[in-house]
This record gives structure tokens, sequence and C-alpha cells, in this order.
DNA sequence: CGGACTGTTGATCGGTATCAATGCTCGTGG
DNA sequence: CCACGAGCATTGATACCGATCAACAGTCCG
């Protein structure tokens, strides 16, 4: 775990065209609050349920995730954070948070503190706006893996993380939609998913099956975007569409 | 559905203890962004996926329910809306919105404009906040439900759903936590945990013999409110926290 | 009275969990 | 270079939770 100081100007994010462009004066506001960057190993646990930490981050790279527990030690995963992404908000926005997050991969984070939230508010209302649309998207995002669990067996609730997984990585410029590069294991599925480490090596052959998918010791490719896509039900993000982060 | 225009100053909401007190500059401000109020019957269909609906609303009064369909028609409901909390505004947020909602009671609304929602962030720091604090809210409370149908089987799943239910009524000045007035049937239960309306019944049998509930045409009644939240793994509200509404 | 809606009960089937063993890959150290 | 163990995926056998199909009963309402 370090930290230091990299210039938002440089900010490796900004380049990338998936992000919209800030003007030089959000730039210049927006720089004001980054604290630092923070530099964690994989598997480091970034945020602890229950915490009311002073800091919250962007994902400048790295894959995360979060995640929470039932009082007699299940895990779920929630979701998985990408390039972009915005963690911890939460204490922010309402104290206390109730997830953990936990680095997939090293990651690197972009360091904000609580108390300049509020002066986002008070000062900058699309920056404001922004943060409210990224909370708007995590909802959304929960909203489908919610379907997912209720609705689908356990064959299109694979696809549908697969597919889901691929075309985010992309949107975010660390991968394809054709190869997941992130070290994920069946049982990070199976915790996402709600179903056995087991049970998904067995979804994951009837897919490879049907030539959808290849999961092997090299990584997960997939074979077919376009079915995968169909069979999961997962209709995947308008490319060329920019988003804000912060 | 019928249209009309009620004062912000007397508001039925703000006159319960739940809900923070606007300043009189606060009020003055709302005030000019209520379009009026929307009357729907039980049953009727408030926003559908899909839509580019220009309003938004608040519930002012009754009881309804978010929900969203996979490609064969299998419906999840995603969560329940009660007097105090906002529909609709991921299509000021983010233009389109990816769930429908549907009134389960006769349903009284505020009425707001996509439109004026920039304004509020342009204008309003405090208000913008507290809009995006309504978002975390339900973020979290997405968290919760994804826990349950992941980790929690079928008997402790009815429960949590049964004991965050009584309490947000409760919380929300709409019932108490030993008695859900709402007309809720099982297939409402089991269309928002994710399994059958026949299974539903079997639980609620096993929470009766428990003596936790008891469901009889006359209602739902929660026999034992400690028991089912230790039961259930559900954590109260605290009582008394002020929340902020718009 | 008849029909719609809701909840209950029973029989059976299937998806997924559980338990356990095996094999593969890779990193480490002798 | 090989032995070893850790971590991960696969496979098989069995058990159980919950789905499915079907029938029936109570309540409400026109």
């Amino acid at each position: 775990m370090k930290v230091e100081g990299i210039p938002c100007d440089k900010c490796p994010l900004r380049s990338r065209k998936l992000f919209r462009d800030f003007t030089d004066e959000e730039l210049r506001f927006v720089k004001r609050f980054k604290r630092g960057e923070l530099h964690v190993e994989a598997g480091a646990t970034v945020l602890v349920e229950g915490d009311a930490s002073p800091h919250l981050y962007t994902v400048l790279d790295g894959w995360a995730f979060r995640h929470k527990e039932t009082a007699d030690g299940e895990r779920q995963i929630l979701n998985f954070a990408l390039p972009g992404d915005l963690i911890g908000l939460q204490t922010a926005i309402m104290g206390r948070i109730e997830h953990s997050a936990t680095a997939l991969t090293p990651l690197r984070l972009c360091v904000f503190e609580r108390g300049d939230v509020w002066k986002i508010f008070k000062n900058h209302p699309q920056l404001s706006f922004d943060i409210t649309w990224l909370v708007s998207r995590e909802e959304r995002m929960l909203d489908r893996n919610l379907l997912s669990l209720g609705q689908r067996h356990g064959e299109q609730r694979v696809a549908y993380l697969v597919a889901q997984l691929a075309d985010r990585a992309a949107a975010a410029g660390v991968g394809t939609r054709h190869r997941i590069a992130a070290p994920l294991r069946q049982h990070h599925f199976a915790d996402a998913l709600g179903m056995t480490q087991v049970h998904v090596s067995r979804m994951v052959q009837k897919l490879r099956a049907r030539s959808l998918i290849s999961w092997t010791h090299e990584g997960l490719n997939i074979a077919n975007w376009r079915e995968l896509c169909k069979f999961a039900d997962y209709e995947p993000v308008a490319a060329r569409r920019q988003r804000p982060f912060i």
C-alpha cells in the first residue's frame, strides 16, 4: 500500500474516449480534491462493511469487487468495479458503508476525502450531477443482477455475467469483448451468482458445449459474442457513448 | 388518473417526524417544481421499462413496486416504494429507465418534471445532495436484496422481506412493525424473492410454525418482531432518525 | 349463484447443493 | 531436475430444496 501524487491532467482515464472530457475549469476544480493515489495488491481489502472510512476512491486501473456477508458468513459479490468506477461513496453520502470492497487485481486508486464530496455539491453542479449519474448507473446494474439471480437459471446466469463483464471491460478500455483478462475464478462467479463453484463449473461446460465461451487456464474467452448476448438476454452498452467520471 | 394541485407547505409527508424539515427557503424553492399530483388506482402502471418519461414522482401515499422482466417474460420485483420514496429518477439522470413501476395500492404521487432536476442541481446543493442520498439508499437496499437472493434460502428470504417491509412501513408512518397493511399477495413475494408462489406458501407456514408471523386473509401480522429480525438476519433502521425527501 | 382470486395441499420432477476424489498447472525449495 | 504442495477445475454419487402440475377450499363480489 503506497501513496503518491500524479496530476489529474495526466490522468490515464482522461485520455480514453469512453470518458467525457472535462472543461479546464472542471479539471482545475477537481484537482484540488485528489488526495493522492493508493496502490493495493491483489486480494487486499479496500473497504470494510461497517466502516466510516474518511476516503472514497475512483478506480484508475485494475479490477475490484464489492461484496457483503450474511450473519453466518456467506459471501455475496454485489458487483465488480472497473476503471472509472467510484467506490466507497456511501461513506460520504450516508455516513456508513454496508459493504466491503476487495481488489481482484493489483489496484490503482485515486483517493478523495469524504468531506470534499459536499464541497463538490456546494460548488459544482455539473460534477454533482455526474456523481449522481454514477450512483444511478450502479443502481441500474444492481437491478439487472437482481433480475438475473431471481429469474434466470444457472446456465443463463453465468452467461449473463460473462457478457456483462466482457462488455464493461471493453468499454472501460481494459479488454475486449472476446476476452476477459482479469484473474476471475469460478468461485468468484459462484459468489456473485448465488451458486456453488462446482455448479458454475458444470454450467461453464454447457456454455462451452454451445460454443459460446471457452474457459481454460489461459483465461476466459468469448467465442461468439453475438450469440452469447442473445442467449444471456444481455443488452450491450452503446459503444462510443461517453460517460462521466470523477 | 387525475391531477390536481396541493401546496407543498401542506404536504402530508412534511408533518411526519421521519422526514427532515425544510427551511423556508428550501420550501419556496422546491414548490416551484411541483407540477401537480397524480392519483392512480391500484394495479395501474406508473412507469414502463424503456420509456423516456418526462416525469418523476415522490410517493405521497400508498405502496408501489419497481419491477423488470426478462426477455421471456419472467417478472422480478426489484424493490417496493413507500411514502417519501422517489421513483423514476433514472429518466432524469440517465435519460432512459430500465424498469417499470406499478401501484400496489391506490397511489398519490407528487409530480416533477425531468428537466427540473437539473435546475435543482444547478441552484440548490442541499437538495441535490438529498437526491443523491435517496439514490444511495436505494442502492443499499438493492445490495441487501441481492444478498438475500444469493445467499439465503427460502424461509429466511421470506422472513427477511417481511421484516424489511414492516420496518420500512413503520418508519414511513404507514403501519407498525407488527402488521403490514398493504394488500400484498404471496405471488408478490414470489416475484420479489425469485421463488414460486406455492413455495412461498410453504415457507410462510414454516414461519407460522415458528410463531414468527401470521398470514391470514385478514392480513400479515408479525407475531414476534425481535425474533423475526434475528431469524432473518435483518437489521432494523434506526428509529427516530430523520431522512431527506424531495 | 357463479366466477375470480387467493392460499393450501399433495405428488412428482429437476436443478442445484453437498461431499469426496482426481487431475492439472504452477511456483517453490531441496 | 524432480518432489511437493497450493490452488483451481473437473467428475461422480447422492441428497434435498424448490419447481411444476394439479386439485381443492375459502373469500369476495357481481
